[in-house]
DNA sequence: TCCAAGGCTTAAACTAGTTTAAGGGTATTT
DNA sequence: AAATACCCTTAAACTAGTTTAAGCCTTGGA
């Protein structure tokens, strides 16, 4: 048992723990990858064939416009899930990328193999729908932040939410993740630090 | 057995069809409501106590600003889910309204008794996890929108999505989930015409 | 039946956010 | 060690979307 499949196990204390059995057939089904900075764990055009856990690093996923601009919908960094839900069940091509940010670890488990663990366990069941709701709960905060916020009140809620990312992420990352351009988020810093 | 109930298991067959046991438990933890228009069924401060099913009619969930202003979280028409999940878990009190746009009749389950038919029986924590999950996918794509789409894109595709919705609501209720002013949506609907 | 309350539109003045362009700084790569 | 790519900022001109105000038309309640 790698310190990384320890790290998965120690996740799911957050939920309903796993027993002995569960945990031997997590082990069985999870690969451990290294992927270096700036590689894909998903391509458009490709399906998602995996549900991925983050050890270590970082990754953002995001779509690509006509106008070839990349719009970030998501970070996820250590002990976080990422994975393009609608390929992933559907089996039909993604319309986004996921690639690391940071060098990172880890685990990740194919479609029949997490279905197998599903049909088997109710808990894994019961552990992913808990774990899908929490990601529900962010995104609604999130659609109800850009109908209703200024860009400045979203920058600073996404600095109050997410303090450690925002140290890690340059700039024009996290510009994409608001939705407006880095010129404008320079604009807003700058605004806010003459308040300050 | 009522026709409401008959909707709500017909609901359960686009996912893991519910057996005769399960339709029983189902059938005696689930109560019918008739909501008149405007009626609420969770105001903000309250805890949101129900997960509720629409058999019939339509409900938005909002928020109300600091300005007094509300924005359209979501609507729910016949046979969709419409619950704060937030408050629902965490049994902490609400920020959202839930309020019928026209005379509706619901379904409604307490927290106690979803959490008996979660632990007793697998296929409702299944079928409660893909239903989730389709509603995460669902709002993925609007938070995509929201951060790389004009104002003009997001009405022409809520359009095209929810074609049934938009012939029963007001375009207020539009402008508010779009995340604009009746105003400007007024502008581009008149854009529109000049176009077509 | 009347009237009050929404709902839809128009228009003018305004503000939030984009575009284009440029310059300087700091990491990665070679 | 040099070269390149990326990152951050500034500024001027522009465009998308808001605000305020007014007018008209429907609808539902008393």
């Amino acid at each position: 048992m790698t310190t990384s499949f320890n790290a998965l196990i120690e996740h799911f204390k957050n939920y309903f723990p796993l027993d002995e059995k569960e945990r031997v057939e997590l082990s069985e089904r999870f690969n451990e990858r290294k992927i270096k900075r700036r590689g894909f764990i998903l391509q458009q055009g490709d399906v998602c064939r995996h549900f991925t856990f983050v050890v270590s690093g970082c990754f953002k996923m995001y779509a690509v416009d006509q106008a070839s601009k990349e719009h970030n919908l998501q970070f996820a960094a250590e002990n976080d899930w990422i994975t393009d839900l609608s390929s992933f069940y559907s089996e039909k091509t993604s319309s986004v990328y996921i690639e690391a940010i940071e060098p990172s670890v880890i685990l990740q488990i194919k479609h029949a193999d997490l279905l197998y663990l599903y049909t088997h366990f109710h808990k894994f069941d019961r552990n992913f729908r808990i774990i899908i709701e929490q990601k529900y709960i962010e995104l609604q905060n999130r659609v109800l932040q850009s109908i209703s916020s200024t860009a400045e009140e979203r920058y600073l809620s996404f600095l109050e939410q997410y303090p450690n990312l925002a140290n890690r992420l340059p700039n024009t990352q996290i510009a994409s993740y608001l939705g407006i351009t880095p010129e404008f988020l320079s604009k807003i810093r700058k605004a806010l630090t003459h308040k300050a």
